[in-house]
DNA sequence: AGCACGCCGACT
DNA sequence: GTCGGCGTGCTC
């Protein structure tokens, strides 16, 4: 009986959304294994294309002839079992191609890149050999892009078979190897080369001894050559005369390394805990040990040493002989919790999140699949880090919408966390000190266990925050970002020598170009947005689809040369502050300087190193820095979140000014935060100033009742997109016809609407909002969805399912 | 996705 | 008559 193999190609259509058989060649028979990539022939014509092998069979439904399996591109599996199977839940879960699922998982480098060939394999017209091929008999398809005639060419001269496609699918995956050197000979024979050596030969007689201190060995030759002098010229001279020979070694990539670390001999010993915090470790440490998928939710205030309890919990799972899983929302923002782990833990830990380069991600994934890191730092997608053994999952800041992917596959990583935790039967601890609604909830059902740190551990009181209304400040003093007060407290630090931070709030917000005379708004030509002034590069851009222009010097419509910048940018800000306090050194921080690679590291160091006075900067600054010399924090304008149409943007305006205000005071010194805002008596900007959590979950909990929303009923959200827009309304129609059918009478189908951005990237958007308790049919129905709109009724339509959205814009 | 097949209008 | 436009269906 042969053995075929299921395949999962990489051609990501609703179509193909499922495994092929494929004929398994005798050679590639020990090479093969579940979770192997492979290349196989796909489609007509020479095509090829990477696949997963995700299970074997003795046989088939299929009719047709089977094909067989091209090339093995691994020699281990990349994806273990409990991945695959984590994998095809996810598709589930997320309505979303399983090779999309499989390569979310795994670094970009095991994404194959597939190359199309134009090969000649006839007699060419003298114009077309030299025009198309330069005298070469093959060229890669890709270099002809953007040239429509020589591809007009290419595709004549293939139908007249004077040349053929051909496909090849590149494994980028490559280790990085350097020199290493290894004695060929035994100690004997290297005697026997150094006593016929010529007297005047000291550099090889040196070698020669040196080959026979390390026989058996290899050592890297960049070292050799440091520690004894040699040359890299006798190591040559060594090779020709057979003493040894030169080897490929091969080495990780590894990201950033901080120079100060200890090494694994002088790890940073563990913090005495509080009563509170030795609780939490307990808690956790039992789950651990006993093995049971516990959620826990730890809310703790700023300060009250959270880091800590994660710290000594994930050493126990290692003491247990297990691994462990840490996550945090944005780690590139977040360096300082990287260290302090290395600090304690060595090279047991890697660190994985997209900020990497492709070779380093590779690397650091690696080793963790090979055993040799035990503890995972990462952000979202490092919920899928190959752990074995897993004791132990944390996600800190629980709350953050960046655990949510906001592509397909749209998956929660706090989800993904619950559901390997049940694999492994490891615990799941949330971290917060402003968990999001759904998880206090739940923790107060009981369905998650619940632990408390409600003391900072410095026992420092939280900073004062003061509200300082705007209006009235507007009233007297005419247009600014700045208060009176605001502006007090900052020359004081000034003249103390202590450092300000101020964050503009921007969600919503942004410069864009409007003609005083007939009010035009500069328009990008695909979106229904404003375009956003960038001073730096000089141009209008869109920040949806990247559209850039010039800065127009007159009103494209009435052609007046009144047209002005509107709104509140940071470089705005920046200007402004220059102009209060001129004698302030400010570092702005926002998308503009920080798009380069490790320009963020840069300014905060800066900052740290007390280079400047004043941070200035959007939501980024906002989380987990910590300087010690900070005594004042600003929020410009506090409340540009809460109109948004958003049911969740109260909570996210009070997570936020809860986040900066534990950014003042953090050691010694006693904190301030000022907060502006024109909606001083809004319940989330006064329970914010009142550190008080619970007052706020209980108001916006009755809101959220009365609204139907979470955490009372799930959500989902189907979007429909078209150039049309009628194409798209109409798409959106019928599928809540659908919807109604099928769906439970309790389950709330909201819309279809346009979007709040109705258009997009040259098309137009609608959307459907489901809300439901408890609905049987849904899933089901939404699948039907996702089969459905791929017949022609739905042409052109492009349909997204996006289940517990966390933005409704 | 990428290709072949097949139907239709526009041209040497 | 044939060339090439695009809509349709399939890929183990």
């Amino acid at each position: 009986m042969v053995e075929l193999a299921q395949v999962v190609v990489d051609v990501p259509t609703m179509q193909t959304n499922r495994p092929y058989t494929y004929q398994v060649p005798v050679l590639l028979e020990q090479q093969l294994q579940v979770g192997t990539r492979v290349v196989v022939p796909f489609g007509n014509g020479h095509r090829q294309v990477q696949g997963f092998v995700v299970g074997f069979t003795d046989g088939t439904d299929y009719q047709g002839k089977l094909k067989p399996i091209q090339a093995v591109m691994d020699l281990q599996p990349v994806v273990n079992r409990e991945l695959l199977e984590l994998s095809k839940w996810l598709a589930d879960q997320t309505y979303s191609f399983w090779i999309a699922c499989l390569y979310t998982m795994l670094p970009n480098l095991l994404k194959g890149k597939a190359h199309r060939i134009v090969r000649v394999v006839d007699e060419l017209a003298e114009q077309d050999y030299y025009d198309l091929f330069a005298g070469r008999d093959f060229r890669d398809y890709a270099d002809f892009e953007n040239q429509p005639e020589a591809i007009a060419r290419l595709l004549k001269l293939k139908r007249a078979g004077k040349v053929r496609f051909d496909y090849q699918v590149e494994n980028r995956a490559k280790a990085k190897t350097i020199t290493g050197i290894r004695p060929r000979l035994d100690f004997e024979a290297l005697e026997d080369a150094r006593t016929s050596l010529h007297p005047n030969a000291h550099a090889q007689n040196r070698l020669l001894s040196y080959l026979q201190s390390i026989i058996g060995r290899t050592v890297v030759q960049k070292q050799a050559e440091q520690q004894t002098g040699i040359s890299a010229a006798t190591i040559n001279q060594g090779v020709k005369k057979g003493w040894l020979e030169k080897v490929p070694v091969e080495v990780y990539r590894t990201p950033q390394a901080d120079d100060r670390l200890p090494d694994d001999h002088h790890l940073e010993a563990p913090l005495q805990l509080n009563a509170d915090q030795q609780r939490a470790v307990d808690a956790i440490g039992a789950q651990v040990h006993s093995r049971q998928a516990t959620t826990f939710l730890l809310q703790g205030v700023t300060g009250s040493g959270k880091t800590e309890v994660y710290l000594q919990a994930i050493a126990q799972a290692l003491a247990e002989g297990r691994t462990a899983l840490m996550l945090v929302p944005e780690i590139s923002l977040t360096p300082q919790i990287v260290n302090r782990f290395r600090r304690r833990f060595g090279s047991q830990v890697a660190v994985l999140h997209s900020g990497l380069a492709n070779g380093e991600q590779y690397d650091e994934w690696r080793r963790i699949e090979r055993g040799e890191a035990k503890v995972v730092v990462g952000a979202r997608s490092a919920v899928f880090a190959p752990l074995k053994q897993l004791g132990l999952i944390i996600l800190d800041e629980e709350h953050e919408s960046s655990y949510k992917q906001d592509e397909a596959p749209r998956y929660h990583a706090r989800e993904v966390a619950k559901w390997r935790g049940r694999y492994h039967g490891a615990p799941v601890v949330l971290g917060s000190a402003t968990p999001s609604l759904e998880s206090r909830a739940r923790a107060l059902k009981g369905r998650y266990q619940f632990l408390r740190l409600p003391h900072r551990v410095n026992r420092q009181p939280l900073p004062p925050i003061q509200v300082v209304d705007m209006r009235p400040e507007i009233k007297r003093r005419g247009e600014s970002n700045f208060s009176l007060p605001l502006l007090t407290a900052l020359n004081d630090r000034l003249s103390r020598g202590e450092q300000s931070i101020l964050m503009l709030n921007r969600r919503g917000f942004s410069s864009f170009m409007m003609c005083r005379d007939c009010g035009t708004v500069l328009k990008c030509p695909n979106c229904d947005i404003s375009l956003t002034l960038h001073m730096d590069t000089r141009t209008m851009k869109c920040h949806y689809c990247g559209h850039e222009e010039p800065i127009p010097q007159v009103c494209p419509h009435c052609h007046s040369r009144h047209i002005r910048y509107y709104g509140t940018g940071t470089e705005k800000v920046q200007a402004e502050l220059e102009q209060l306090l001129p004698q302030a050194r400010i570092i702005r921080m926002d998308v503009d300087t920080t798009r380069r690679k490790g320009m963020h590291e840069k300014l905060l160091r800066q900052f740290g190193d007390h280079q400047a006075d004043v941070l200035l900067g959007t939501q980024m600054i906002a989380k987990g820095l910590d300087f010690p010399n900070v005594t004042l924090v600003g929020v410009l304008n506090a409340d540009t979140g809460l109109g948004l149409p958003d049911f969740r943007a109260s909570e996210r305006t009070f997570d936020l000014l809860s986040q900066v205000s534990g950014r003042a005071g953090r050691a010694d010194k006693a904190g301030q935060v000022i907060i502006q805002t024109f909606n001083p008596d809004h319940y989330a900007i006064q329970d914010a100033q009142h550190h008080d959590y619970d007052r706020f979950f209980y108001q916006e909990m009755s809101l959220r009742r009365q609204a139907s929303y979470p955490p009372y009923y799930y959500t989902v959200r189907l979007m429909a997109s078209h150039p049309e827009e009628q194409e798209a309304a109409r798409a959106m129609a019928e599928i809540k016809t659908l919807l109604e059918q099928r769906l439970a009478p309790q389950t709330i189908v909201l819309g279809p609407t346009p979007r709040a951005i109705a258009r997009m990237k040259r098309r137009y958007y609608y959307q459907i909002v489901i809300k439901y308790k408890q609905d049987p049919a849904l899933h089901k129905t939404l699948q039907e969805i996702m089969q459905k709109t791929q017949s022609r009724g739905f042409k052109d339509v492009q349909v997204s399912i996006d289940p517990d959205p966390q933005y409704f814009m």
